[in-house]
DNA sequence: AATAATAGTTGATGATGGAAACTATTATTT
DNA sequence: AAATAATAGTTTCCATCATCAACTATTATT
């Protein structure tokens, strides 16, 4: 096994760790669960995103999404809306307030990475950028890692 | 805010996801979850590591950490040892299971990464590392994101 | 018109982590 | 040395949350 490779893996796994759902004590952000902004920030990237787009978007069921945006819409983050075009669907739109707390959330975990990153040149910073953006689309692509 | 943190940022948090819980369907690989597996992985690269030593690398509580034990104990990857200098303090030690296992996924995951990586040049792998390294050195130091 | 397929929701269930109370052991104080 | 405090870990109770399977409603196909 090439050990550039492994250590590549070793170092994501251990990163991901702080970004995932430990990396913060069970809440990322005012009132929303990882979960609930990763689904958030999926709303708010695309227009009429539909429950099965989130889905697949996300790796869970669609029994999961449903109960995400259930929590989402309680606390006001976004809308359902019925499709006009198949009435089986069902649009999910943010509201303002999901927007704003899209925004202000990614920008507390910019500020963070700002202090983080506080010693490193600006070349240095466009490198990573391209490095990361490299990696998740080499992973996109490839799709999420199968049990078997 | 700089547009390359912010970048760097959604792409972590996206990579992230891919290696976090909903990454593979709940289960890691063989019979374990993934805070099971990184226990393992820090029992196995740890000798004599005690209960308290995992729940500060995990970000969880002694509570949590206790329970993640319990299952891998009785799955039989780990072992509890009262140490011998302090009868309070629990010593978690690596079956042969356990080791085996943390080599098996990790090569799992690293042959993944080999093909997700296929086409790209040996230097750039060793750049990607780079970058990984400086990254996950730099929020280590940092320490968990906090709520507040 | 009848049947099949599809999108989404709901109820039951299981996994899991945290808070606080608890046990056992060691350190400190008087 | 005895009493008290501190520490490591465990356990109980509880809340969160995702999946499976059954269900409803709508659309597509036969």
């Amino acid at each position: 096994m090439n050990k550039n490779i492994t250590e590549i893996y070793n170092l994501i796994q251990d990163l991901s760790w702080y970004f995932g759902n430990q990396g913060f004590d069970g809440e990322c952000c005012e009132d929303l669960s990882l979960v609930e902004y990763m689904a958030l920030k999926k709303v708010c990237g695309m227009k009429d995103i539909i429950i099965q787009e989130i889905g697949t978007a996300l790796n869970i069921t669609k029994s999961g999404v449903s109960k995400v945006i259930d929590r989402l819409e309680e606390k006001n983050y976004v809308l359902r809306e019925q499709s006009s075009k198949d009435g089986r669907v069902c649009c999910v739109i943010p509201t303002v307030k999901g927007l704003n707390a899209v925004k202000k959330i990614s920008d507390r975990y910019s500020e963070y990475l700002l202090e983080v990153l506080d010693s490193v040149e600006q070349d240095s910073l466009v490198n990573i950028r391209d490095v990361m953006e490299l990696l998740y689309k080499a992973i996109r692509e490839k799709g999420y890692i199968r049990k078997n």
